[in-house]
DNA sequence: TCTGGGGTCCTAGGACCC
DNA sequence: TCTGGGGTCCTAGGACCC
Protein backbone atom coordinates (compact mmCIF):
# COMPACT_ATOMS: atom_id res chain seq x y z
CA UNK A 1 0.00 0.00 0.00
CA UNK A 2 1.33 3.75 -1.01
CA UNK A 3 2.26 5.89 1.98
CA UNK A 4 -0.47 8.21 2.32
CA UNK A 5 -0.11 12.22 1.20
CA UNK A 6 -2.04 14.88 1.86
CA UNK A 7 -1.75 18.69 0.56
CA UNK A 8 -3.14 21.58 2.01
CA UNK A 9 -3.24 24.52 -0.42
CA UNK A 10 -4.11 27.78 1.03
CA UNK A 11 -4.07 31.19 -0.74
CA UNK A 12 -1.54 34.09 0.20
CA UNK A 13 -3.54 36.59 2.35
CA UNK A 14 -6.24 35.94 0.50
CA UNK A 15 -9.05 38.84 0.76
CA UNK A 16 -6.22 40.85 0.40
CA UNK A 17 -5.26 39.88 -2.71
CA UNK A 18 -8.79 39.98 -3.99
CA UNK A 19 -8.82 43.55 -3.59
CA UNK A 20 -5.77 43.91 -5.44
CA UNK A 21 -6.04 41.53 -8.40
CA UNK A 22 -8.86 43.87 -9.53
CA UNK A 23 -7.21 47.63 -8.85
CA UNK A 24 -3.91 46.99 -9.99
CA UNK A 25 -3.02 50.40 -8.49
CA UNK A 26 -3.25 48.94 -5.07
CA UNK A 27 -0.44 46.27 -6.28
CA UNK A 28 2.53 47.76 -4.00
CA UNK A 29 0.52 49.48 -1.53
CA UNK A 30 -0.43 47.62 1.91
CA UNK A 31 -3.62 46.80 2.05
CA UNK A 32 -6.05 45.58 4.95
CA UNK A 33 -9.76 44.14 4.82
CA UNK A 34 -12.09 44.26 7.58
CA UNK A 35 -14.63 42.03 8.95
CA UNK A 36 -18.34 42.32 8.58
CA UNK A 37 -19.67 45.86 10.09
CA UNK A 38 -15.97 47.17 9.62
CA UNK A 39 -15.20 45.93 12.75
CA UNK A 40 -11.68 44.41 12.96
CA UNK A 41 -9.00 43.71 10.49
CA UNK A 42 -9.69 40.11 8.97
CA UNK A 43 -6.69 40.46 6.32
CA UNK A 44 -3.54 41.82 5.03
CA UNK A 45 -1.96 42.18 2.46
CA UNK A 46 2.24 41.66 2.71
CA UNK A 47 3.12 45.11 2.87
CA UNK A 48 0.49 45.92 5.83
CA UNK A 49 1.91 42.95 7.60
CA UNK A 50 5.28 44.25 6.97
CA UNK A 51 4.37 47.35 8.76
CA UNK A 52 3.33 45.24 11.86
CA UNK A 53 -0.56 45.39 11.68
CA UNK A 54 -2.15 42.87 13.97
CA UNK A 55 -4.71 40.25 12.65
CA UNK A 56 -8.37 40.69 14.12
CA UNK A 57 -7.18 43.84 15.71
CA UNK A 58 -10.36 46.91 16.02
CA UNK A 59 -9.94 49.12 13.23
CA UNK A 60 -11.09 52.04 15.47
CA UNK A 61 -7.54 51.88 17.14
CA UNK A 62 -5.25 51.20 14.32
CA UNK A 63 -7.09 54.09 11.75
CA UNK A 64 -4.69 56.75 12.87
CA UNK A 65 -1.58 54.63 12.15
CA UNK A 66 -3.44 53.31 8.82
CA UNK A 67 -3.69 56.97 7.67
CA UNK A 68 0.03 58.12 8.63
CA UNK A 69 1.57 55.06 6.86
CA UNK A 70 -0.95 55.53 3.52
CA UNK A 71 -2.83 51.56 4.21
CA UNK A 72 -5.98 51.31 2.03
CA UNK A 73 -8.59 50.34 4.09
CA UNK A 74 -11.32 47.74 2.96
CA UNK A 75 -14.65 46.58 3.87
CA UNK A 76 -15.15 43.03 3.15
CA UNK A 77 -17.03 41.69 -0.28
CA UNK A 78 -17.61 38.51 0.37
CA UNK A 79 -19.54 37.94 -2.88
CA UNK A 80 -15.81 38.56 -4.35
CA UNK A 81 -14.05 36.65 -2.15
CA UNK A 82 -16.52 33.16 -2.88
CA UNK A 83 -16.43 33.61 -5.93
CA UNK A 84 -12.58 33.83 -6.63
CA UNK A 85 -12.56 31.03 -4.12
CA UNK A 86 -14.53 28.73 -6.34
CA UNK A 87 -12.38 29.50 -9.50
CA UNK A 88 -9.21 28.26 -7.31
CA UNK A 89 -11.47 25.34 -6.27
CA UNK A 90 -12.33 24.78 -9.77
CA UNK A 91 -8.32 24.69 -10.92
CA UNK A 92 -7.60 21.93 -8.39
CA UNK A 93 -10.16 19.77 -9.23
CA UNK A 94 -9.61 20.48 -12.51
CA UNK A 95 -5.74 18.93 -11.33
CA UNK A 96 -6.61 16.31 -8.24
CA UNK A 97 -9.07 13.78 -7.91
CA UNK A 98 -9.82 14.13 -4.39
CA UNK A 99 -10.36 17.54 -2.68
CA UNK A 100 -11.71 19.07 -0.24
CA UNK A 101 -12.56 22.57 0.87
CA UNK A 102 -11.79 23.17 3.80
CA UNK A 103 -12.60 26.69 4.27
CA UNK A 104 -12.69 29.88 2.03
CA UNK A 105 -8.88 30.06 0.44
CA UNK A 106 -7.95 26.69 1.85
CA UNK A 107 -8.32 23.09 0.28
CA UNK A 108 -7.03 19.95 1.17
CA UNK A 109 -5.80 17.66 -1.49
CA UNK A 110 -5.48 13.09 -1.00
CA UNK A 111 -2.15 12.89 -3.16
CA UNK A 112 -2.17 9.24 -2.70
CA UNK A 113 -2.65 7.90 -5.62
CA UNK A 114 -0.17 10.23 -7.09
CA UNK A 115 3.05 10.71 -7.96
CA UNK A 116 5.59 13.53 -7.80
CA UNK A 117 4.00 15.39 -5.34
CA UNK A 118 6.49 18.34 -5.42
CA UNK A 119 6.52 18.74 -8.58
CA UNK A 120 2.82 18.63 -8.91
CA UNK A 121 2.29 20.89 -5.70
CA UNK A 122 4.33 22.91 -8.04
CA UNK A 123 1.93 22.95 -11.11
CA UNK A 124 -0.95 23.68 -8.66
CA UNK A 125 0.69 26.79 -7.94
CA UNK A 126 1.54 27.99 -11.28
CA UNK A 127 -1.99 26.76 -12.87
CA UNK A 128 -3.79 28.93 -10.22
CA UNK A 129 -1.44 31.56 -10.09
CA UNK A 130 -1.82 31.97 -14.01
CA UNK A 131 -5.89 31.52 -13.84
CA UNK A 132 -6.76 33.33 -10.87
CA UNK A 133 -4.01 35.59 -10.11
CA UNK A 134 -3.55 34.53 -6.55
CA UNK A 135 -0.45 32.99 -5.15
CA UNK A 136 -0.45 30.06 -2.70
CA UNK A 137 1.49 28.12 -0.37
CA UNK A 138 1.41 24.42 -0.95
CA UNK A 139 2.21 21.72 2.37
CA UNK A 140 2.23 17.99 1.60
CA UNK A 141 2.66 15.50 4.41
CA UNK A 142 1.74 12.16 5.39
CA UNK A 143 -1.45 13.81 7.63
CA UNK A 144 -3.74 16.29 7.32
CA UNK A 145 -1.84 17.97 10.47
CA UNK A 146 1.26 17.45 8.51
CA UNK A 147 0.40 18.81 5.42
CA UNK A 148 -0.70 21.61 7.26
CA UNK A 149 2.16 22.10 9.04
CA UNK A 150 4.16 21.72 5.70
CA UNK A 151 2.40 24.73 4.74
CA UNK A 152 3.50 26.72 7.45
CA UNK A 153 6.82 26.10 6.35
CA UNK A 154 6.08 26.93 2.81
CA UNK A 155 5.19 30.20 3.79
CA UNK A 156 7.77 30.69 6.45
CA UNK A 157 10.56 29.97 4.18
CA UNK A 158 10.87 31.56 1.02
CA UNK A 159 13.59 29.40 -0.06
CA UNK A 160 11.34 26.78 -0.75
CA UNK A 161 9.70 28.45 -3.60
CA UNK A 162 6.41 28.28 -1.78
CA UNK A 163 5.67 24.30 -1.98
CA UNK A 164 7.60 22.48 1.06
CA UNK A 165 7.28 18.73 0.86
CA UNK A 166 7.45 16.57 4.40
CA UNK A 167 7.60 13.36 2.28
CA UNK A 168 11.31 14.28 1.20
CA UNK A 169 12.88 15.10 3.95
CA UNK A 170 14.86 13.06 6.54
CA UNK A 171 13.34 12.32 9.98
CA UNK A 172 15.94 14.43 11.72
CA UNK A 173 15.27 17.41 9.56
CA UNK A 174 11.56 16.94 10.56
CA UNK A 175 12.59 16.91 14.03
CA UNK A 176 14.37 20.24 13.65
CA UNK A 177 11.92 21.83 12.14
CA UNK A 178 9.19 21.07 14.67
CA UNK A 179 11.54 22.03 17.24
CA UNK A 180 12.07 25.27 15.72
CA UNK A 181 8.17 26.58 16.55
CA UNK A 182 5.90 26.99 19.23
CA UNK A 183 3.21 24.30 19.87
CA UNK A 184 0.34 26.97 19.15
CA UNK A 185 1.39 26.54 15.39
CA UNK A 186 -0.44 23.06 15.40
CA UNK A 187 -3.50 22.40 13.95
CA UNK A 188 -5.97 22.45 16.54
CA UNK A 189 -3.75 23.67 19.40
CA UNK A 190 -5.33 26.76 19.99
CA UNK A 191 -4.88 29.47 23.27
CA UNK A 192 -6.12 27.79 25.75
CA UNK A 193 -4.62 24.68 24.90
CA UNK A 194 -1.28 26.13 24.24
CA UNK A 195 -1.00 27.80 27.72
CA UNK A 196 -2.18 24.38 29.40
CA UNK A 197 0.23 22.72 27.39
CA UNK A 198 3.28 24.79 28.18
CA UNK A 199 2.11 24.94 31.74
CA UNK A 200 3.75 21.22 31.67
CA UNK A 201 6.36 21.98 29.77
CA UNK A 202 5.20 20.90 26.01
CA UNK A 203 6.59 24.32 24.21
CA UNK A 204 7.18 23.20 21.12
CA UNK A 205 5.91 21.26 18.16
CA UNK A 206 8.76 18.36 18.70
CA UNK A 207 6.97 18.45 22.17
CA UNK A 208 3.82 17.80 21.37
CA UNK A 209 4.79 15.07 18.29
CA UNK A 210 6.86 13.33 21.23
CA UNK A 211 4.38 13.18 23.83
CA UNK A 212 2.41 10.11 25.11
CA UNK A 213 -0.84 10.02 22.99
CA UNK A 214 -2.57 7.89 26.33
CA UNK A 215 -1.63 10.65 28.72
CA UNK A 216 -2.84 13.57 26.31
CA UNK A 217 -6.06 11.80 25.70
CA UNK A 218 -6.35 11.39 29.73
CA UNK A 219 -5.98 15.03 30.43
CA UNK A 220 -6.78 16.70 26.88
CA UNK A 221 -9.36 14.39 25.20
CA UNK A 222 -9.33 12.37 21.96
CA UNK A 223 -9.09 15.36 19.86
CA UNK A 224 -5.55 16.44 21.26
CA UNK A 225 -4.43 12.47 21.09
CA UNK A 226 -5.56 12.70 16.71
CA UNK A 227 -3.31 15.47 16.60
CA UNK A 228 -0.25 13.83 18.55
CA UNK A 229 -0.93 10.48 16.41
CA UNK A 230 -1.25 12.43 12.99
CA UNK A 231 2.27 14.77 14.12
CA UNK A 232 3.43 11.12 13.90
CA UNK A 233 2.46 10.28 10.45
CA UNK A 234 -0.67 8.50 11.48
CA UNK A 235 -3.37 9.28 9.15
CA UNK A 236 -6.73 9.96 12.29
CA UNK A 237 -8.59 12.71 9.75
CA UNK A 238 -10.11 11.50 6.71
CA UNK A 239 -10.93 13.70 3.48
CA UNK A 240 -14.18 15.38 4.19
CA UNK A 241 -17.19 14.61 0.90
CA UNK A 242 -17.73 17.93 -0.54
CA UNK A 243 -21.44 19.80 -0.23
CA UNK A 244 -22.01 17.13 3.59
CA UNK A 245 -24.88 18.90 4.29
CA UNK A 246 -24.74 21.15 7.64
CA UNK A 247 -25.88 20.21 10.75
CA UNK A 248 -26.90 23.73 11.48
CA UNK A 249 -27.17 26.81 9.75
CA UNK A 250 -26.41 30.27 11.38
CA UNK A 251 -27.26 33.61 10.48
CA UNK A 252 -26.17 36.80 12.60
CA UNK A 253 -24.86 40.06 12.59
CA UNK A 254 -23.91 42.74 14.62
CA UNK A 255 -26.09 46.10 14.05
CA UNK A 256 -24.49 49.20 12.45
CA UNK A 257 -25.58 51.17 15.97
CA UNK A 258 -26.55 50.15 19.07
CA UNK A 259 -30.63 49.40 19.34
CA UNK A 260 -33.25 49.55 22.26
CA UNK A 261 -36.45 49.20 20.27
CA UNK A 262 -37.90 46.00 19.66
CA UNK A 263 -38.49 46.51 15.78
CA UNK A 264 -35.65 47.17 13.89
CA UNK A 265 -34.35 43.80 16.01
CA UNK A 266 -37.76 42.18 14.66
CA UNK A 267 -36.23 43.28 11.12
CA UNK A 268 -33.07 42.09 11.31
CA UNK A 269 -34.46 38.28 12.88
CA UNK A 270 -36.78 38.67 9.29
CA UNK A 271 -33.88 39.42 7.55
CA UNK A 272 -31.55 36.79 8.95
CA UNK A 273 -34.41 34.09 8.95
CA UNK A 274 -35.02 34.43 5.45
CA UNK A 275 -31.29 33.97 4.51
CA UNK A 276 -31.04 30.96 6.72
CA UNK A 277 -34.12 29.38 5.25
CA UNK A 278 -32.69 29.88 1.95
CA UNK A 279 -30.01 28.33 2.77
CA UNK A 280 -31.42 25.46 3.85
CA UNK A 281 -33.41 24.82 1.01
CA UNK A 282 -30.15 25.10 -0.95
CA UNK A 283 -29.06 21.95 0.51
CA UNK A 284 -32.71 20.32 0.24
CA UNK A 285 -32.96 20.34 4.15
CA UNK A 286 -35.97 20.53 6.71
CA UNK A 287 -35.22 22.12 10.56
CA UNK A 288 -37.12 21.32 13.47
CA UNK A 289 -35.49 23.42 15.98
CA UNK A 290 -35.10 27.61 15.62
CA UNK A 291 -32.99 29.60 17.99
CA UNK A 292 -32.90 32.78 18.66
CA UNK A 293 -29.73 35.13 20.30
CA UNK A 294 -29.99 38.62 21.41
CA UNK A 295 -27.33 40.19 23.82
CA UNK A 296 -25.75 43.75 24.60
CA UNK A 297 -22.35 44.45 23.55
CA UNK A 298 -19.58 42.47 25.70
CA UNK A 299 -16.66 44.82 25.50
CA UNK A 300 -18.84 48.36 26.70
CA UNK A 301 -18.09 47.44 30.10
CA UNK A 302 -20.40 50.23 31.13
CA UNK A 303 -23.75 49.26 29.73
CA UNK A 304 -25.56 46.67 31.71
CA UNK A 305 -24.74 43.37 30.28
CA UNK A 306 -27.51 41.09 28.87
CA UNK A 307 -27.37 38.01 26.77
CA UNK A 308 -30.19 35.11 26.14
CA UNK A 309 -30.54 32.19 23.78
CA UNK A 310 -33.75 30.54 23.26
CA UNK A 311 -34.84 27.43 21.65
CA UNK A 312 -38.18 27.05 20.04
CA UNK A 313 -39.07 22.98 18.89
CA UNK A 314 -41.67 22.99 15.88
CA UNK A 315 -44.24 20.40 15.72
CA UNK A 316 -43.33 19.45 12.02
CA UNK A 317 -39.08 19.73 10.23
CA UNK A 318 -39.99 22.44 7.54
CA UNK A 319 -37.89 24.69 5.39
CA UNK A 320 -41.08 27.33 5.07
CA UNK A 321 -39.75 30.60 5.91
CA UNK A 322 -43.11 31.50 7.18
CA UNK A 323 -43.40 28.82 9.76
CA UNK A 324 -39.56 29.70 10.74
CA UNK A 325 -39.96 33.48 11.25
CA UNK A 326 -43.17 33.10 13.07
CA UNK A 327 -41.24 30.35 15.37
CA UNK A 328 -37.74 33.49 15.61
CA UNK A 329 -40.52 36.02 16.40
CA UNK A 330 -42.67 34.08 19.46
CA UNK A 331 -38.43 32.95 20.56
CA UNK A 332 -36.86 36.86 20.23
CA UNK A 333 -40.50 37.93 22.41
CA UNK A 334 -39.69 35.87 24.63
CA UNK A 335 -36.48 37.18 25.74
CA UNK A 336 -36.39 40.98 24.26
CA UNK A 337 -36.65 42.97 27.75
CA UNK A 338 -36.66 46.62 27.32
CA UNK A 339 -34.13 49.05 28.78
CA UNK A 340 -30.99 47.49 27.06
CA UNK A 341 -28.73 48.46 24.55
CA UNK A 342 -28.35 45.44 22.23
CA UNK A 343 -25.63 44.35 19.84
CA UNK A 344 -26.41 41.75 17.92
CA UNK A 345 -29.68 39.23 17.54
CA UNK A 346 -28.92 36.22 15.53
CA UNK A 347 -30.79 32.94 14.45
CA UNK A 348 -29.96 29.46 14.11
CA UNK A 349 -31.46 26.50 12.35
CA UNK A 350 -30.97 22.84 14.36
CA UNK A 351 -32.38 19.49 13.56
CA UNK A 352 -31.66 19.66 10.11
CA UNK A 353 -32.66 16.59 8.09
CA UNK A 354 -32.89 15.84 4.62
CA UNK A 355 -35.91 16.40 2.98
CA UNK A 356 -35.99 13.25 0.70
CA UNK A 357 -36.63 10.81 3.70
CA UNK A 358 -38.89 13.25 5.95
CA UNK A 359 -40.90 11.14 8.72
CA UNK A 360 -44.72 11.65 8.54
CA UNK A 361 -45.79 12.06 12.61
CA UNK A 362 -48.52 9.91 12.91
CA UNK A 363 -51.02 12.81 14.15
CA UNK A 364 -49.95 15.86 11.86
CA UNK A 365 -50.82 16.23 7.90
CA UNK A 366 -48.00 16.16 5.31
CA UNK A 367 -46.32 18.96 4.50
CA UNK A 368 -48.69 21.02 1.68
CA UNK A 369 -46.49 20.79 -1.82
CA UNK A 370 -48.17 24.34 -2.69
CA UNK A 371 -45.65 25.46 0.42
CA UNK A 372 -42.55 24.23 -0.99
CA UNK A 373 -43.46 25.66 -4.69
CA UNK A 374 -43.82 29.00 -3.58
CA UNK A 375 -40.45 28.85 -1.82
CA UNK A 376 -38.62 27.94 -4.41
CA UNK A 377 -39.93 30.17 -6.76
CA UNK A 378 -39.11 32.86 -4.15
CA UNK A 379 -35.67 31.56 -4.19
CA UNK A 380 -35.60 31.28 -8.37
CA UNK A 381 -36.53 34.86 -8.36
CA UNK A 382 -33.90 36.02 -6.06
CA UNK A 383 -31.52 34.23 -7.91
CA UNK A 384 -31.96 35.47 -11.63
CA UNK A 385 -32.73 39.12 -9.90
CA UNK A 386 -30.61 39.82 -6.88
CA UNK A 387 -30.76 38.51 -3.66
CA UNK A 388 -33.52 40.63 -1.65
CA UNK A 389 -36.11 41.07 -5.04
CA UNK A 390 -38.81 39.35 -3.40
CA UNK A 391 -38.70 39.11 0.52
CA UNK A 392 -40.97 39.37 3.57
CA UNK A 393 -42.37 43.13 4.30
CA UNK A 394 -41.05 42.16 8.11
CA UNK A 395 -37.80 42.78 6.90
CA UNK A 396 -38.09 46.38 5.72
CA UNK A 397 -40.51 47.56 9.12
CA UNK A 398 -36.91 49.55 10.24
CA UNK A 399 -33.44 48.77 8.90
CA UNK A 400 -31.61 50.89 11.79
CA UNK A 401 -29.76 47.39 12.34
CA UNK A 402 -27.91 47.45 9.17
CA UNK A 403 -24.13 47.34 9.35
CA UNK A 404 -21.82 49.29 7.97
CA UNK A 405 -19.74 48.83 5.01
CA UNK A 406 -18.22 52.14 4.44
CA UNK A 407 -15.41 51.03 1.50
CA UNK A 408 -16.67 47.92 -0.37
CA UNK A 409 -15.07 47.34 -3.77
CA UNK A 410 -17.71 46.35 -6.23
CA UNK A 411 -18.23 42.88 -6.51
CA UNK A 412 -16.10 42.83 -10.17
CA UNK A 413 -17.04 39.17 -11.12
CA UNK A 414 -20.89 37.94 -10.14
CA UNK A 415 -22.52 41.84 -10.99
CA UNK A 416 -23.26 43.20 -14.04
CA UNK A 417 -23.76 46.66 -12.93
CA UNK A 418 -19.99 46.56 -11.32
CA UNK A 419 -18.11 44.25 -14.31
CA UNK A 420 -14.41 46.03 -14.03
CA UNK A 421 -13.81 48.38 -17.39
CA UNK A 422 -11.09 47.99 -19.23
CA UNK A 423 -10.12 51.39 -21.03
CA UNK A 424 -8.09 51.17 -24.16
CA UNK A 425 -5.73 54.43 -25.14
C1' DT B 1 -18.17 56.29 18.85
C1' DC B 2 -16.15 52.23 16.69
C1' DT B 3 -14.18 45.04 18.81
C1' DG B 4 -16.98 39.52 12.81
C1' DG B 5 -19.65 35.51 11.38
C1' DG B 6 -20.28 30.75 10.60
C1' DG B 7 -19.19 26.32 11.48
C1' DT B 8 -17.46 21.55 13.77
C1' DC B 9 -16.64 18.25 17.40
C1' DC B 10 -16.34 16.75 22.18
C1' DT B 11 -17.59 16.49 27.03
C1' DA B 12 -20.12 16.84 31.25
C1' DG B 13 -24.18 16.31 33.49
C1' DG B 14 -29.11 15.55 33.98
C1' DA B 15 -33.18 12.77 32.81
C1' DC B 16 -34.88 8.58 31.97
C1' DC B 17 -35.18 3.61 31.34
C1' DC B 18 -34.61 -1.19 32.53
C1' DT C 1 -38.20 -3.91 53.94
C1' DC C 2 -34.66 -3.55 50.81
C1' DT C 3 -33.82 1.71 46.99
C1' DG C 4 -28.22 -0.02 42.12
C1' DG C 5 -25.90 0.70 38.25
C1' DG C 6 -25.24 0.92 33.47
C1' DG C 7 -26.74 2.61 29.02
C1' DT C 8 -28.65 6.13 26.13
C1' DC C 9 -30.33 10.45 24.79
C1' DC C 10 -30.34 15.31 25.02
C1' DT C 11 -28.54 19.89 25.84
C1' DA C 12 -25.39 23.51 27.12
C1' DG C 13 -21.06 25.01 26.96
C1' DG C 14 -16.32 25.01 25.68
C1' DA C 15 -12.63 24.39 22.59
C1' DC C 16 -11.09 24.77 18.06
C1' DC C 17 -10.94 26.38 12.97
C1' DC C 18 -10.86 30.14 9.20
Amino acid sequence: MPRQAFALVDANNFYATCEKVFQPELATRPVVVLSNNDGCIVARSAEAKALQIPMGAPIHEWREFCDRHDVVIKSSNYTLYGDMSARMLGVLQDMCPEVESYSIDESFLNLTSLRDHTQLGFELRRAIRCRTHITCGVGIGQTKTLAKFANFIAKKQPFWGGVFNLLDQPAEMMDGLMSGYPVDEVWGVGRRLSKRLNEEGILTVLDLKQADPDRIRVRYGVVLEKTVRELNGLSCLSMEEVGRPKQQIMASRSFGATLTELLPIRSAVSHHIARAAEKLRQQNGLAQHVYVMLRTNPFREQDLQYRRTTLIPLAMPTSDTRVLMAAAMAGLKDIYVPGFRYHKVGVMLGQITDAGVQQQDLFSQPDDPRRSRLMSLVDQINQVQGRGTLHFASTDLDDGWQMRTGSRSPRYTTCWEELPVALCC
